[in-house]
DNA sequence: CCTAGATAGTTCGCATGCGAAATAAATCGA
DNA sequence: TCGATTTATTTCGCATGCGAACTATCTAGG
């Protein structure tokens, strides 16, 4: 109703994510991944061998982003970056066996998330967060995107 | 229903912020402030003098979260930093004269944010997703909040 | 062919915020 | 009253990701 109470999507937006990463690596101590490698590693899981591009594109990040995350994860020993046969310029990602582990252990971490996540609401009404939280991508538009 | 759409709300909620943050950044180009500056602003704007710590909390951030907010904000003339008369550890908060007029310019930013937060959207779909957003608080705490 | 643009990644400097440890001031208990 | 603990804030090193500028490669057009 009042424009008050919407101006307090923004900072809930912000705080809620806030709030999940912090407790998500609480839970996470020494072992397993954050939740952007978590993401990148089901995509691998998926479609190994995906261009750094493409797996940016699908994580929204730009970039430096991808660039970093990679680093992060070669180093990490979880995935590898292999020179694209046929585009000198292009990498293209693969699973290492400890990341095809981490898949496994991260997707067993998820559970407790999801449970927390979806607690005290209604399937439908999850529906509802889910699709606003899918069309903020489309509402928020990257740079020249439309 | 199946486990996997609920997986991605993590991922969901994580794109949802940085697409947000970006925007906005993208949107406040020289001018204004992001939102946690804002939202510290409006803190600022109802309860001036408050102690640094209750800003942190209020915003959800831990001690160097708001200690590094205030640095930058103080450092952008927007806020000032006095000892509290009462207690020689503390600081207290307010507003400069700048940082007074950023607080219309940024509700006045805010308005354009909102109407994309909620656009195709009905009342009781944004109350779901606040409601969403709100006790992820709750259903996420903090260190050994409960 | 060869140059002009487009494209894939990287690097740099910055902002944000964390946990852990440090500092300084306040308070409590013997 | 004085030492031990608690509390408010800062500092440090790190992770994440951005925009801008750079590098290297690819692709078109002449």
């Amino acid at each position: 109703m009042s424009p008050r109470r919407e101006h307090r999507l923004v900072f809930l937006l912000t705080v809620a994510q806030r709030r999940l990463q912090r407790w998500m690596a609480a839970q996470r101590q020494n072992s397993s991944v954050t939740a952007t490698q978590a993401g990148l590693l089901f995509i691998l899981g998926q479609r190994d061998g995906v261009l750094m591009g493409e797996a940016g594109a699908a994580l929204d990040l730009g970039p430096p982003g991808i660039s970093g995350l990679v680093d992060r994860m070669t180093a990490a020993n979880l995935i590898k970056r292999r020179a694209d046969p046929d585009d000198g310029r292009a990498w293209r990602l693969w699973l290492t066996p400890a990341g095809r582990e981490a898949i496994a252990q991260s997707k067993a971490g998820l559970v407790e998330v999801n449970a927390r996540l979806t607690d005290g609401f209604t399937d439908a009404e999850i529906d509802v967060v889910a699709r606003w939280l899918t069309t903020m991508q489309t509402r928020f538009p990257r740079g020249e995107d439309e």
